[in-house]
DNA sequence: TTTTAAATTGAACACTCGTTAAAAATAAAG
DNA sequence: CTTTATTTTTAACGAGTGTTCAATTTAAAA
C-alpha cells in the first residue's frame, strides 16, 4: 500500500505501473494484483485508506474548537485545513506523498466518485457550519467560497515553488497556514458578500 | 492538433494515447508523430499553441481597463480572469478543452518548466500591478494570494459540478465570474492583511 | 499429524504503447 | 516533362502494460 501510495502520487493513476509498485515494494507483481484487486480496486484503496483518519481529524479539531466557545468562520477553515497541511508537514513521507495524491484525486473528473465517498461528506458538515455565519440565501455563495478553499489549499501542496518563485521570498512553512486561512475566510467573506450585493 | 487537445485534455498526457488522437484527427499514426515531432513535444506544442492568444487576450484587457483611470484589485484580477473564463464558456468545444488542459498542467508538477513558459510571464505582470495596490514588504503575500486565486480559477473550471452539489442551488454561469472575482480579491486582501499583523 | 484453506510465486498471455523505416503519392522546382 | 523535395502511407518492431493460471509454499483448522 506504501509503496502503491507514493508511485500512484508521483505518477498519477495512469502514469503509474503495478510492476513499479511490485518492485518498490520488493514483492512479486501479481501479488498487488491478488491483494489488490486490480489496478483501479487498488487506486481505490490507497485513497481510502487515510480518508477515515482525515476525516475524523477534522471533526475532532472542529469538536475541540467548539469547546472553546463560539466558533469563527477562520477557526473553521483551519480546523479543516489544517489536519491535512501539518501531516503533509510533520506525517513523514508516506502522509506527503497522501497530500499530493487527494490534490490529484480532486482535480481530475474522472475521480469524482472516489473524491465524492472520501471527502465530500465532511466536508458538508464545515459548509453548513460556515454558512451559519451568513444569511440563508447565501449559503450557495459559502459553497462555492468552501469549494475555491479546498482549491488553494491543494495549491499550497502542489505548487509551493510557485509562490516563491513569483514573490520575491521564501515564506516559512507554518506561516502558510495562517495565510492561506486568512485568504480563505476573507475569500469567502467576499463571495458572500457579492452574492448580497445581486439585488442592488 | 484539435483532436490532440481533446484527448490530452480528457484523458491527460499518460491516458492519451497518439493512437486515439490520430483516429480522431482520422490521419495515419504515424503523420502526428512525424508533424508532431513525438508525443512530448506534441503536447508542448498543443498547450503552447493557444497561451500567446490568452496572454496578449489578458494583456489587453489590463490595457482597456488602465485606459479608464485608476485600476482597482477587483478590477485586475478580472482582466486575468475573465478571458481564460469566456473562451472556456462561449469559444466552443476546443477552447473548453484547451481551459480544461491549462487546469492539468497548472496541477501537474511534472509540467513546471511548461507551466513556466506558457503561463508566468504574464502571470508576474498582473502580481506586479496587484502589489502595487500594497506596502512592497507584501509582496511576497500578494504573490501568494494570486496564486491561490488561480487555483480557484481552475477548480471553476474542473469541478463545477461539485459546488452545485455542495450549494443548494445552481448559480448562473454569468453570475460565477462575478464570484470568483469577489473570492479572490478579498481573499488577498485577507493575505497582504495577515502579513501586516505577523509584528504585532 | 492430517487436512483444508490461504497466501505466494513464476511464467505466460493478449494487448497497447510510442516510435521507426522504407515504400508510395503528392507537390515544387528546374 | 523531368527531377528533386516533401508529405503521406503502410507495416512492423521492441518494450511495457494489466491480468490470469497453475504450481508451490506457508499458515490454520480438525
Amino acid at each position: 500500500m506504501d509503496a502503491a501510495e507514493q508511485e500512484f502520487a508521483r505518477n498519477g493513476y495512469d502514469g503509474a505501473s503495478i510492476r513499479s509498485i511490485a518492485s518498490e515494494a520488493e514483492v512479486p507483481v501479481a501479488l498487488v494484483n491478488h491483494h489488490g484487486g486490480g489496478k483501479e480496486a487498488l487506486f481505490w484503496r490507497v485513497v481510502a485508506r487515510r480518508a477515515e483518519d482525515l476525516s475524523t481529524a477534522r471533526q475532532e479539531a472542529l469538536s475541540t474548537q467548539d469547546a472553546k466557545g463560539n466558533s469563527s468562520v477562520p477557526e473553521l477553515l483551519r480546523c479543516f485545513i489544517a489536519p491535512l497541511l501539518e501531516r503533509a508537514d510533520h506525517g513523514g513521507a508516506q502522509w506527503l506523498a497522501y497530500a499530493r495524491l487527494v490534490a490529484y484525486v480532486s482535480a481530475d473528473p474522472r475521480w469524482e466518485d472516489l473524491a465524492a465517498v472520501c471527502f465530500d461528506p465532511t466536508a458538508q458538515v464545515f459548509v453548513d457550519r460556515i454558512a451559519a455565519h451568513y444569511p440563508t440565501h447565501a449559503r450557495a455563495a459559502v459553497a462555492s467560497g468552501f469549494i475555491y478553499s479546498i482549491a488553494a489549499m491543494l495549491a499550497l501542496l502542489t505548487s509551493q515553488w510557485r509562490m516563491t518563485a513569483l514573490g520575491d521570498g521564501r515564506i516559512e512553512t507554518s506561516h502558510r497556514l495562517d495565510e492561506l486561512v486568512a485568504f480563505c475566510a476573507s475569500g469567502i467573506d467576499g463571495c458572500a458578500a457579492q452574492k448580497a450585493d445581486l439585488g442592488h
